[in-house]
DNA sequence: ATCTTACCGATTTTT
DNA sequence: TCGGTAAGAT
């Protein structure tokens, strides 16, 4: 039988119901922003937008449908009857709408005839995290054509340029990545090297001015620094010392990742166009976060072929002090005028009172671009104000709301506390052990960056770049091998004199007259190196990590010491062997200088798990991008959260604003917003009135409490008895206006008027209608009427 | 070479 | 207040 005809109309028809049906969970902005593959697209991303989700699948639809679906006049080759019969199959399938993955691949391959080359595909990412968390939801989606796109960081794919790059710069390509630790050191080096007194140039003060050069884009003889500023003209000769001695060590730091990428692209043309042919489709998460290096490096790419989607929310900007330059996203248009602007406001996430909070807080901001979240989402809970007596009912009323939060059926992981800094944590983290609530410090030190993992790193470091003498200087007595202080001093003065690296250094020993015992620990050293050095390229990562820690004997001397700090060490290092492992499994062959790269990249954040258990304690900086049921933000007080350092900085209102917003916004049912009257910081006593956010917030969203019975413990002086006592009656009384103020549990400790100090040791009834049975130590077991007794919790 | 003592400084930090 | 670092003692 001869073929049937087959019409382009019905196969467009057919494909059209497909892509409609594919993409039929989205709403009309999503879907909007999935479709414009084609130019310059802003698409402002509120919190909790499903941003991803519109990134995810326009990666999708570029791959199915290519970037410009309205031309639609022909039709592939060799479509059958049979093919069309299949594609009506599909479409009349039950559960298979969102889901590419069920489409046959015949179909699949139909369809996509005007699909573009994965390999075309560029998506940026800030974080690890988001990067890892887009391609997990994109690999399922189109299969293996994920391993072809580059879903990364700025760092990774700047790396991965470099890596293949770098050598026209000038770079040996196995260059190492120094991190914040080292980078210091080597400012410190610079600083000794140009007799500056590091007390009046403070090594993090050099770094960040820097840092803000590099981000700028400026190499040291590109900066004027204006007549007589004394200060920041040496700040110039260290920055101009710094990056000579980073190519001396050949290593890069995060900074240069990008900059020189950019230099790179910006001085051989032929090279940036290799990668603007490449990456035609390019898509930047956070841009709102771009600094403006990482902007030119876009703008470069992006140049040629102009199709490119930023996604971002101005209002999310809280990287300012990192150079992030808010401008970038608010004058996109001014760069791309042909941009198609798209706004996602309908929010997943929260109740309709969190974010009417949100919207209230923000609102204030000036320069904004316009737009206001809103949801199907329910009205939700009132908003929860406490105004705690110091930090330390702070975290009780944490400590005690999570404990009841838990009676209604939420877990610990759904909750947690955002500080403004981290030295709040302390407070929290004390009521917390004391009451038993699991909870996690998030953010804190790096896994990379402690001392054991940074040793380790220091030996593969310096096998992998013999001209690494940062990494060198940190491990060459490490374990201690007897090369004390003025043996490195001399190898350093060596160095300079010779102009050779202090590796080479090492091989020509008998030219600096060297005690014995000095002399001995260097040759043994240079002997384990070389040995180390001779299993490059032929061991694993695994087996050489072993290697070291064995014959340096440094595992042994932290077993030997048996503290139950060496022991953390050890589990540590282990921890530290299972990544090797990772590692070494999924690559064909071990490549020294790669893992290294990819574990300067990694931050502890990536490891964060979202079901652990525990409460997440962190930073209102490292929320972002994350959520929770439950929202706890303490601090809410003027000098703490508006930050004091941020009221004489241009701008330093509107971000911390924006902070706010930020950190409402990782609310989805429950937020808690909580001032200290008295706040004890570094020491001192500091009563702050609380946070201007708090005024902003509607009146009518929020249940405001304020309970002041520890307040009054707090004072200790016996003058203020008398006022003492008249305000626990007073406050007393109030507890029993507000209800829920005070309750008392199994095990609470609490002061009596009279019979002093005691403990719950029974509890019946609720509320107000509460009875307690109390143990006062010598008194006896007293049953009391919470409602009249005059007590207050200890 | 290693332990002890005094002093300083203390937002936020995706990489 | 506290923790890290840098200089001094043994």
């Amino acid at each position: 039988m001869a073929e049937l005809e087959v019409s382009p109309e019905q196969f467009w028809t057919l494909r059209d119901r497909i892509r409609q049906k594919l993409f039929a969970g989205l709403n009309p902005q999503q879907f909007k922003t999935v479709e414009s593959g084609l130019g310059p697209v802003l698409c402002l991303a509120g919190a909790g937008s499903g941003k991803t989700t519109a990134m995810v699948n326009r990666v999708l639809h570029l791959l199915l449908f290519g970037p410009a679906y309205e031309e639609k006049d022909y039709m592939p080759l060799g479509v059958k009857a049979e093919d069309l019969t299949a594609m009506e199959f599909w479409l009349g399938q039950e559960g298979s709408a969102g889901k590419s993955s069920t489409l046959p691949e015949r179909i699949r391959n139909l369809i996509s005839y005007q699909g573009v080359d994965p390999r075309s595909i560029l998506a940026i990412t800030f974080t690890n995290k988001a990067a890892q968390e887009m391609k997990d939801r994109i690999a399922p989606m189109v299969g293996p054509a994920i391993n072809k796109m580059w879903v990364m960081t700025f760092h990774a794919a700047c790396l991965r340029i470099l890596r293949q790059e770098i050598a026209v710069l000038g770079y040996d390509n196995n260059f190492v990545i120094y991190d914040t630790q080292d980078q210091l050191q080597v400012i410190k080096d610079a600083l000794k090297q140009l007799d500056l007194d590091d007390k009046k140039y403070k090594p993090k003060s050099m770094s960040m001015f820097i840092s803000k050069y590099k981000s700028e884009l400026k190499a040291p003889d590109q900066i004027v620094i204006s007549k007589g500023n004394v200060y920041e003209e040496k700040a110039l000769r260290v920055y101009t010392l710094y990056q000579e001695l980073l190519i001396k060590n050949n290593a890069l730091d995060f900074d240069d990742l990008i900059m020189l990428t950019v230099i790179l692209f910006q001085k051989h043309p032929e090279i940036l166009d290799k990668y603007q042919e490449r990456f035609r489709y390019i898509m930047v998460d956070e841009y709102q976060d771009t600094n403006h290096t990482q902007y030119m490096l876009i703008k470069l790419l992006a140049e040629k072929y102009r199709n490119i989607c930023v996604v971002g929310d101005d209002d999310q900007s809280i990287y300012g002090f990192r150079q992030a330059d808010i401008r970038n996203i608010l004058e996109f248009e001014k760069d791309y005028p042909e941009a198609k602007v798209i706004k996602l406001e309908e929010n997943y996430r929260s109740t309709q009172k969190i974010l009417e909070a949100a919207n209230k807080v923000i609102s204030k901001n000036k320069g904004r671009k316009d737009k206001r979240l809103w949801t199907q989402n329910p009205e939700g809970h009132q908003l929860v104000q406490y105004l705690a007596s110091d930090e330390k009912d702070e975290a009780r009323f944490v400590a005690e709301q999570i404990s009841k939060l838990l009676v209604v059926g939420a877990e610990f992981q759904d909750c947690a506390v955002l500080v403004r800094t981290n030295a709040q944590s302390r407070a929290l983290e004390e009521w917390f052990i004391r009451t038993n609530i699991p909870y996690k410090l998030i953010g804190g030190t790096n896994f990379y960056e402690r001392k054991e993992i940074k040793d380790i790193l220091a030996y593969l470091k310096f096998l992998s770049n013999p001209s690494d003498s940062v990494s060198l200087l940190r491990i060459i007595n490490v374990p201690r091998r007897g090369i004390g202080d003025a043996t490195v001093q001399k190898l350093i003065a060596y160095s300079q004199q010779n102009n050779v690296t202090i590796g080479q250094v090492l091989d020509n020993l008998d030219d600096l007259n060297l005690g014995a015992r000095a002399f001995k620990g260097l040759v043994d050293f240079r002997q384990l190196i070389e040995k180390f050095r001779e299993m490059l390229g032929k061991a694993t990562i695994t087996e050489l990590t072993e290697t070291i820690l064995k014959e340096t004997g440094y595992l042994q001397e932290l077993i030997s010491e048996a503290s139950y700090e060496s022991q953390s060490r050890v589990e540590n290092l282990h921890e530290f062997l299972t990544k090797t492992q990772e590692y070494d499994e999924i690559v064909p062959e071990p490549n020294l200088s790669e893992f290294l790269s990819q574990v300067s990249l990694v931050s502890d954040l990536d490891t964060f798990e979202e079901n652990s258990g525990y409460v997440a304690i962190m930073t209102m900086h490292s929320a972002k991008g994350l959520e929770f049921k439950n929202v706890f933000l303490v601090g809410m007080e003027e000098g703490i959260f508006p930050h004091f350092r941020s009221f004489d900085e241009i701008g330093g209102l509107e971000e911390e604003r924006r902070l706010c917003y930020v950190a409402i916004t990782r609310a989805q049912e429950r937020l808690y917003l909580i001032a200290a009257k008295q706040r004890n910081l570094y020491g001192q006593h500091n009563y702050n009135p609380p946070s201007r956010f708090l005024r902003d917030l509607p009146e009518e969203l929020c249940e405001i409490h304020q309970n002041g019975e520890d307040f009054f413990q707090t004072v200790k002086e016996p003058r203020k008895l008398e006022a003492r006592q008249a305000s626990q009656n007073l406050n007393r009384i109030k507890s029993k206006l507000s209800p829920g103020g005070v309750a008392y549990s199994l095990g609470d400790k609490v002061i009596h008027d009279k019979w002093g100090e005691g403990v719950v040791v029974a509890v019946r009834g609720e509320a107000e209608e509460q009875e307690l049975s109390i143990a006062f130590p010598g008194e006896g077991i007293k049953n009391l009427l919470t409602k009249y007794a005059p007590l207050v919790k200890g």
